[in-house]
DNA sequence: TTATTAAAGGATAAAGATTATTAATAAATA
DNA sequence: TATTTATTAATAATCTTTATCCTTTAATAA
C-alpha cells in the first residue's frame, strides 16, 4: 500500500490532496476514529473541514474502500478493507489489533441451523492488553 | 423473568411505572432500538419524555441490567442482560437473534497469542434470513 | 498546455442524537 | 402517613452528523 492516489482512483475517487491526506492517515494508524482523524489531517492540512472529513468518509465507505468497526464503549474507528480478520482491543489503551479467527466453522453451523445465508461475519474481543496489566 | 418491579429493584432502582413500561417493552421484544422503544412505551405512556427513555436506558446499562448490542450499519438494540450469546442479524427485515456460539476455544487461543486478558466476545453474524430469501 | 466539466472543498446552517437543568411529582422507608 | 430522595417531564444545551451553497480544483480532451 503506497501509491494512494492510484488506489483512490481504483475505487472511482477523485485523489485530492485532502483524501490523500485522510488514507494516509488512516493507514498509518491502522484504525482512526473521526475525531483522532480530524485531528491528524488537520496537522498537515490546517484549512480542512469536519464536513470534509465526513463527507469522505462517508464516500470511501460507500465505494468500499474503507470499513466502519463498531466497538463497546467505544467510538466506532475506520479502517481499509483488507482480508476478512476480527478485533482484538484493550479496553484501558484503546489499542486496536487486527487478528485472525477461522469463524468458517461457526458460520457453517449457525447457516445451516438457522437456515440464513450469512455474508459477514464481525468479531470484536475486549479486554486488557499485554502492556496495561 | 415475570415481576419486573422485583428485578428493577434488585438492580438498585426504583420501579416507576415509566421503567416498568420500559423493561417491559424490552422484555417483550427480545431486542429493540431508542426510536422503537420511544414509540413502543408512548403507547402506554402518552406522556413520556425521550430524554427519560435515554436516562433510564443509561441508568439501567450502568447497573447491569440492559446491555447494548452494536450493530453493523445500523442503530444499536438494546437487550436484558442474560447468558453470554451472539448474534444473529437479517439486513433485509432487521430481526435479531441470540444465537448460541461457543467461543471459548478462541479465546484461549487469542488470548494466549496476545497475551491479552479477554473479558467480552462480541460476535455479530449478519445476512439474510429464512423469510427474506 | 489550456479550456471545459463535473466533482470536491470550506464555511456554515440545519438536522439529528444525546445529555443537562429545573421545578413538580412520586417511590421508598421509617 | 410524613419525610427524604430520586425520578419525571419539559425544554434547553450540547454534541454529532448531514445538507447547502458558493468557490476551487482534479480529470479529460482539444
Amino acid at each position: 500500500m503506497e501509491d494512494y492516489t492510484t488506489i483512490l482512483r481504483q475505487y472511482n475517487l477523485k485523489a485530492t490532496p485532502q483524501r490523500l491526506a485522510i488514507i494516509q492517515s488512516i493507514d498509518t494508524y491502522g484504525h482512526i476514529n473521526i475525531d483522532n482523524l480530524y485531528e491528524e489531517v488537520k496537522n498537515k492540512f490546517n484549512s480542512i473541514s469536519l464536513a470534509t472529513i465526513y463527507k469522505n468518509i462517508n464516500a470511501m465507505i460507500e465505494n468500499m474502500l474503507l470499513l466502519e468497526v463498531k466497538i463497546p464503549h467505544k467510538k466506532s474507528v475506520y479502517e481499509i478493507v483488507k482480508e476478512e480478520h476480527s478485533h482484538l482491543i484493550c479496553d484501558k489503551c484503546g489499542d486496536v489489533l487486527d487478528i485472525d479467527v477461522d469463524t468458517n466453522s461457526i458460520v457453517d453451523n449457525i447457516s445451516n441451523k438457522y437456515d440464513f445465508t450469512i455474508n459477514q461475519s464481525d468479531l470484536v474481543l475486549s479486554g486488557i492488553c499485554k502492556n496495561c496489566k
